[in-house]
DNA sequence: CTGAAAGCGCTTACAG
DNA sequence: CTGAAAGCGCTTACAG
């Protein structure tokens, strides 16, 4: 099957006819439709997507970038798959397709995404993994074309983003730790930019307030947000002058590290350190003790994204008027044993 | 910039020397081309992809499936996204772009595989989690379409392929168990029809048979390929009648279950029970003891990826002369300590 | 070396 | 309800 010409010329019809067929407009006998619709099935004929989108100025597809090297070295558990999967579920209500955008770790996110949007490969915009300032928000602005952040950012604009609950997990965390009397309370961030770090760094400083504690630069361990990253948060920890007798780790592989360098230490997490992480994933409850940490549905929040963006669309914006949304994503506190442990 | 006709019009010449100029054609003067080449980059100009696709019948863009629900569970720390990179690397040489097509978890990956094909998004594909029959195959072959399988199937066709080294791994684990006395080693395998149980299964039953050891469909455990899997795999190892006193597990992912599990019943991996594991990966060398496993680089595989893919393309075969590639991925062997106990 | 024109596969006003 | 035709943005033989 070449196009609709030869299905067309099958049926001894014109191309418009089974055109109009096809995309289901009103005003086509049904007798017609039908015959069309089984042929087309018969002979597996689907629309070329270059055809329609040159003429109608859309691609049906919606991009989703993501970063091979950035932000999500700390998210394991297939945080996006979870997540794209959310997406779809919304997308495919409306025929549009979720086509994922990996940029390359050697490449500029930016000239990336400048060169994607240019080629004119997707119709709107998932970027994830946000950062303080990030370029991408202005070339989407100016480019005028739709999009939703996963994350927040510092620079302007009043696009629709989700991001999620740092500043309540910051504040539940220290709350915890300083109710088993902890008065010092380290916290692991990203050592680059990603915005996450600010926000939740902000919150931590914040929360610390309320209990009138002052905030130490010390107990800021900045490391690479992986398994490797956790280990050497806490061995910075350990070598503390005045270590800190509860940490907060901002990516749950984190956890692996630290365990480790404790338990090598002779130290238990959760009885001669308490421990809380971030965002709680399938290995959360299988450490020894299992972490405190903090859940959410990745797929509800892809689902969020998908409808967000879509009510950002002005073809959806009917369908989803929930106009521009900015939503922090909650998460609800999971207690495991390692923030058992107690001070002063 | 809207297109190509507002950027001729602007430089007072044809779209036609435009186009040919900006697509390095050597019948156009120099003089022109530079003009051409600064106004577009001035401008922002690029090429419509669909415009482009529609004339040329090719999209330059070549398409990854994934799954989000399959086997990539037991891949952690973002197994895909290091591929990306490496596919990525072979294909900016020619100005091919990347597009991860992820199937959603309620869709049948051969009907949403045969949606992309006939929409016409991607010049050629890569597909992954390969079954055991696979109708994805015979669909890419119907098609006519240019592909690469990362894993084997059963699936007839001279299709090219890249897999991992399940034999050799399944070899040089059970030889490694056997040399410590061992000669009831369990397997875990994924209890789904990915190719690669099969794969795996029948080399360790080859590894057993050079030993004279009989193989016993009960040390053949099944279970998914998560934590989880690995905390209900040690737990059906423990109540076996005669328990193994060895392990190899398909997913490091299983390990952080199955240590857990040991731990419980006050147990040590690499003391009490020998554990090898398939992959390594950055959580390897942080679990206590460390995960005796095997190593490659991701990165490397996505470079042979996209190599062989190419190869197999007609418009890029002269650069990539390696024909029809049928390659089996090597993986060293790295001791952790998980491996040390001793039987018999 | 450049321009004018055809045509890739569609969708959609416009007639009838 | 259907057909004929225009045109989306490009690339590429074909003239000159």
């Amino acid at each position: 099957m070449k196009g609709i010409r030869q299905l067309a010329d099958q049926l001894n019809i014109s191309i418009g006819t089974v055109s109009r067929a096809l995309n289901g407009r009103p005003d086509v006998n049904e007798e017609t439709r039908k015959r069309v619709l089984e042929a087309a099935a018969e002979l597996g004929y689907v629309p070329n997507q270059s055809g329609r989108s040159l003429r109608q100025g859309t691609t049906n597809a919606i991009g989703f970038m993501v970063e091979s090297g950035f932000d999500t070295a700390g998210n394991p558990d297939n945080f996006f798959l979870g997540v794209f999967d959310g997406v779809q579920t919304v997308l495919s209500r409306h025929h549009l397709d979720l086509v994922v955008l990996p940029c390359a770790t050697d490449e500029d996110p930016t000239q990336y995404l400048r060169r994607m949007v240019a080629r004119r490969l997707v119709d709107a915009l998932i970027i994830s993994a946000t950062r303080r300032k990030d370029e991408r928000i202005e070339l989407l602005n100016k480019a005028r074309i739709p999009f939703i952040a996963l994350g927040r950012s510092a620079t302007p604009g009043d696009h629709p983003w989700i991001d999620l609950d740092f500043e309540g997990v910051a504040h539940r965390a220290v709350d915890r730790l300083v109710a088993r009397g902890h008065r010092r309370v380290a916290v692991c961030v990203p050592s680059n930019d990603i915005n996450l770090g600010f926000v939740f760094l902000d919150a931590y400083r914040a929360a610390l307030g309320r209990h009138g504690i002052p905030f130490e630069p010390g107990l800021v361990i900045r490391v690479a947000s992986s398994e490797q990253g956790g280990y050497q948060a806490a061995h910075e920890l350990l070598t503390m002058a005045e270590p800190a007798t509860a940490v907060v780790l901002i990516y749950e592989l984190m956890a692996i590290g630290f365990y480790r360098r404790l338990n090598e230490a002779g130290l238990s997490p959760g009885r001669d350190i308490a421990v809380i992480a971030f965002r709680e994933s399938p290995l959360s409850r299988f450490l020894s003790p299992p972490l405190t940490c903090f859940r959410m549905s990745l797929r509800d929040l892809g689902i969020a994204l998908g409808e967000s963006l879509l009510a950002s669309m002005p073809a959806y914006a009917e369908v989803y008027p929930q106009g521009i949304v900015h939503r922090v994503w909650p998460m609800e506190l999971i207690e495991g044993g390692s923030d058992q442990a107690i001070s002063g």
